[in-house]
RNA sequence: GUGGAUGUAGCUCAGUUGGUUAGAGCACAGGAUUGUGGCUCCUGGGGCCGUGGGUUCAAAUCCCGUCAUCCACCCCA
């Protein structure tokens, strides 16, 4: 085979459809409890909107967007993520108009050009929220607790939600120096990432594997003890929240969002069963992204979760989704003619709402009960020369092989009589 | 972008120090059962040994390139 799908990419085959079908579903019923509506944004934009909404210094926009340009000249890139799109869309179509606050989530495809491993590919899919007009640290504990709803649900378990603030462009600038001024004599001594990080993203040296050993790590400021009042009084006020819905969190100093419109709450969950990429959905607040954007200042907050990354952690704890994979019945015939009059009656049976099969590959009669059990089949109906003779169909029960015969005339209303 | 591992049947994998028609289990198809699934037995169809080059009388096996997959780093869902 020459052609093969782009790597990083994956075909969704119908035996995993199916969960992504009752993901999706489940998704929308638990968000649609708390009063999320889902909005639709076009999966490319604008090259320049990524820009601004991640961030020129970001991994993201540096190196891993999917960026073309269009017949018409124009500079256009693939979504690497959804915030910066649903931003712009609240602003373009002016919602902050509307009462606030308002509540979305979406679901689809984002690109990004990385190099794939486990749970992470070029194409992969995001459920996210995001709530737009409160800065109320009460909605920073409901989207973390809607997303644990969520992946709860789903049988998801040992899973650890990790907190942190990251403060506000004032204090993080405050912060920033005090991290310089604590790392400088060290300098020397931290890995070459670290030496880069010290100038380009000083509080990523916080979480750096190479260098966390090392003594003069542990003394190293935290951010969350360095808050101005405004963004320590949120903090403290969303770790309460958190506490009256009985959500366990672990305040995680390294935890950071690098942008300068990042603020307040950052958050991830992780599951401990998935390897390197373990963060099953992240997210944060956004007070100054809006503005970045357009010229509004309006307060957001949101998480995505990596559809991916769930599928993968339910295989690794062995969790089944409740997946419907019977069919009602399968019609098996001998010869020609009751294969005729067996198409006509499938028809029938499928117009009244069952599932019906039938074979197609002019298969033995042991061949076609074959597929009737491979199909999982809940009734078999077998049309021949004997039954075709007595205007009947026999219709046998797989699980417990009884058979029976009904007349042909009144098959559909029999058989609408015996499916669950 | 960097590092490591791996590419043989639809799937999981054997394949000896290079040696003649490349194997197994599962799956698939047919039969044992003149028209009946699940168990058992028999038979059968399926492979450019990822791909391109090189070494050799001879390459699935050795060497190099390339593509892909997996894992990790960077970073993130």
């Amino acid at each position: 085979m020459k052609i093969r799908a782009p790597r990083g990419t994956n075909d969704i085959l119908p035996q995993d459809t199916a969960k992504w079908q009752y993901l999706e579903q489940k998704s929308k019923e638990i968000f649609s409890t708390y009063n999320y509506q889902e909005i639709r944004t076009p999966i490319f934009e604008k090259t320049n909107l990524f820009q601004r909404g991640i961030g020129e210094d970001t991994d993201i926009v540096e190196k891993e967007m999917y960026t073309f340009e269009d017949k018409g000249g124009r500079s256009i890139t693939l979504r690497p993520e959804g915030t910066a799109s649903v931003v712009r869309s609240f602003l373009e179509n002016k919602i902050y108009g509307h009462a606030q606050p308002t509540k979305y989530y979406y679901s689809g495809p984002m690109f990004r050009y990385e190099r794939p491993q486990s749970g992470r590919y070029r194409q992969f899919h995001q459920i996210g929220v995001e709530v737009f007009g409160t800065d109320s640290p009460a909605i920073d504990a409901e989207i973390i607790s809607l997303g644990m709803h969520f992946i709860s649900e789903l049988g998801l378990k040992d899973l650890e939600v990790r907190l942190n603030s990251v403060g506000c462009p004032k204090c993080r600038a405050d912060y920033k120096e005090k991290l310089l001024d604590y790392f400088e004599p060290y300098l020397e001594q931290l890995c070459s990432d670290c030496q880069n990080r010290y100038d380009s993203n000083p509080l990523r040296i916080l979480d750096c594997k190479v260098d966390s050993d090392k003594d003069f790590m542990a003394d190293a400021p935290k951010i969350h003890e360095e808050l101005c009042d405004e963004c320590q009084e949120h903090f403290s006020e969303v770790k309460e929240y958190l506490d009256l819905l009985d959500i366990d969190y672990q305040i995680d100093a390294t935890l950071v969002r690098g942008l300068d419109y990042y603020t307040k709450t950052a958050f991830e969950v992780v599951c401990n069963e998935l390897g390197a990429q373990d963060a099953v959905f992240g997210g944060g607040r956004y007070d100054k992204l809006a503005e970045e954007i357009g010229d509004r200042d309006v307060p957001g907050i949101g998480f995505a979760m990596g559809v991916e990354r769930i599928l993968l952690a339910l295989e690794e704890q062995g969790i089944e989704l409740p997946i419907d994979r019977e069919i009602d019945l399968f019609i098996t015939t001998i010869g020609e003619e009751a294969q005729k009059t067996a198409f006509r009656y499938l028809n029938q049976l499928r117009k009244a709402g069952i599932k019906v099969e039938m074979d197609y590959l002019d298969r033995s009669v042991k061949g076609q009960m074959k597929c009737a059990d491979r199909n999982n089949a809940q009734y078999s109906i077998i049309l021949g020369g004997n039954e075709l003779e007595k205007g009947v169909a026999t219709v046998r029960e797989m699980k417990t092989g009884d058979q029976e015969e009904i007349e042909l005339d009144n098959l559909v209303a029999e058989m609408d009589k015996r499916v669950e």
